[in-house]
DNA sequence: CACTCCCCTGACAACGTTGTCCTGAGACGA
DNA sequence: TCGTCTCAGGACAACGTTGTCAGGGGAGTG
């Protein structure tokens, strides 16, 4: 900046005048710096003008996902980053991948990058770190979870309602012995969606049984063993509930396995791609990860625009999705236990 | 970090020293800063160190992308953030939606902010904008396709090896009329693969049918459409290479809607989650997002330490995998066309 | 005992930019 | 003509940190 100011003949400031669009600077003077911009090939340093404007800003927004690689989180990525670009602002990234302590670190990292706000879909149980390691000043939006100990807004999906009506589904079509195949209890929306699951048995005077609800699964893989093992047993469901996408599709590959996805009935709560490809194509509850951070990008962007008012909770409408796997119904026992049997 | 040193009764320096772990401070006044920095919750300011220190370094590297929500971007996008946790890097990313002034844009955003390196999926057919838009010393890397004009590391897959290898399965099986779906003519990786495509039936004296090229698609639902349209002439081929993995799901979705899923071959480039469940699964030639990701990241992180040996291009190997909608024979052609005309 | 050397600590400037304030020139009205 | 006002432009300090250098004191050496 100091070349550019010796080549055209200026002062610093002019330049930085010139740079920032400011008024009251001559047209002569703007060609002049514009055209020494242009021979000394000058790009202003960002770090530096941010560390000394008033409002400190960075124009770069955190996100801080389950795992960029997860076609949910990355459809909510790209959600955030469309509603980022209108603004001119970049997003940093990071993935967690369920633990807590770097769901900390990060959170710090990008604190100390002075990123203008943090989007989370938050980990651990307890978010109260975030009133020390972030900014006073720096807005915070959770995202598909709710964070715990500090207020702040918040974008959720329907849990409960989506998987009731999954559930509620099922039952309409005649079954009884309904299967729920839950996440990680510590996962907000595993607990939720088992909630919503269990709510609908109980409206339909259904009694849960502890046996069909397998918990704590993450991977297909489990997913798909647990289900199997589950199908083998005396009395199997004839439907099952899968509460996240990698357990639908483990649930699905169970199925095909033991030939039974013609017989057991099955609804999964997160869409994925090529669900409607699949024999039969799968019924699911969708969730909108783009809405979810197209709202939570909106939210933030109020808050780093001053918005002061107390902080919100966002609903984001689920949509049963029928496709083929939700509506077999029941299958005689006889048939279904031969058929396992075979395997 | 002033109130730091007042509360801690020693100089800024000396916080300065504690706060980068330097040697030579008394562990007394060690213990005083750290419990001031506790006390004050003081949190460094990166942007002002980055401006101060020598190296001028911002632990940052930009990623730029095709679209993040894609799964092929997702997972490289994964792997280099993996890579760079483990050296304490952060990643920006950014979507270019095969759009060059998106690309200068977002090149030119990234340097601003002083990333450490770019790592790019060249849109554009020209780079040289890179040599004035990024400073000299900001290593470049291009990733699954090579940029122009500007000699930097280059990862690959093998495009051309991986098409042939996909169309000599094809021909082997007994295919003769195979037809092609490429993307943009202007995308590098399109182009490679129906080079590849090409030299296979040359090399088994098969004639090269503009017929069965149907170039310029890019979405799932322009494939679908052509496939459909390709497989109602009088003479249609009996298998698809299909060059991408949207246009992969696009031929499904064609194949599925004429009943001929059983009927005509096809190979895919570039695998896709759940192509093995598909009825019948899908035979791809697989890349490996994740070690093209690993590979970039490995290669920028040497030249940000400073490599300054020529350039080099590494090559990805692309994996056929059978699943058997490569392996179908080809249908006796009065079969095939009263198939598609009971549509 | 004097001298050197090393360890610890702090003062100061500088990184690249912008906020604040000041000056001078010209325009305008009384 | 004079005072006042506005606009163009510059000088300077400051943002939060670290590189450089210098100084003081204690230990070791001849």
């Amino acid at each position: 900046m100091n070349d550019v100011a010796r080549v055209a003949r200026v002062s610093l400031k002019t330049v930085s005048r010139v740079v920032n669009n400011e008024p009251n600077v001559s047209p002569v003077l703007i060609a002049q710096v514009r055209s020494a911009i242009e021979a000394l090939n000058y790009r202003p340093d960002l770090g530096a003008s941010t560390l000394r404007r008033s409002d400190r800003r960075t124009e770069t927004i955190a996100l801080l996902l389950k795992d960029v690689g997860n076609p949910f989180s990355s459809a909510l990525h790209r959600a955030v980053e469309d509603e980022s670009r209108a603004r001119g602002v970049h997003v940093l990234t990071g993935s967690l991948d369920e633990d807590p302590s770097r769901e900390r670190e990060l959170a710090k990292a990008f604190t100390m990058r002075r990123a203008d706000g943090l989007i989370i879909v938050p980990v651990g149980m307890d978010q109260t770190y975030l009133a020390t390691e972030v900014r006073a000043d720096t807005p915070v939006v959770f995202v598909d979870r709710p964070g715990h100990g500090l207020p702040a807004d918040t974008v959720l999906a329907t849990n409960v309602l989506g998987a009731a009506e999954a559930t509620r589904h099922l039952i309409t079509h005649g079954h009884r012995r309904i299967a729920c195949l839950s996440d990680y209890s510590r996962i907000f929306t595993a607990r939720h969606r088992q909630d919503g699951y269990l709510a609908a048995l109980r409206e339909a005077g259904i009694e849960a049984e502890c046996r069909l609800i397998i918990p704590e699964l993450h991977t297909a893989a489990e997913a798909e063993a647990r289900v199997i093992e589950l199908l083998h047993r005396p009395d199997p469901p004839t439907a099952i509930f899968a509460s996240q996408n990698l357990i639908t599709v483990g649930a699905v590959r169970a199925l095909r396995r033991l030939g039974l996805q013609h017989t057991v009935a099955l609804v999964g709560f997160d869409d994925f791609p090529l669900a409607d490809l699949l024999e039969p194509a799968v019924t699911v509850i969708a969730q909108d990860p783009a809405l979810m951070g197209r709202t939570a990008a909106q939210a933030l962007f109020r808050r780093i625009d001053g918005d002061t008012s107390p902080p919100a909770d966002h609903w984001i409408p689920t949509t049963l999705i029928r496709r083929g796997s939700g509506e077999l119904i029941p299958a005689p026992r006889a048939l279904a236990e031969r058929l396992a049997g075979t395997l």
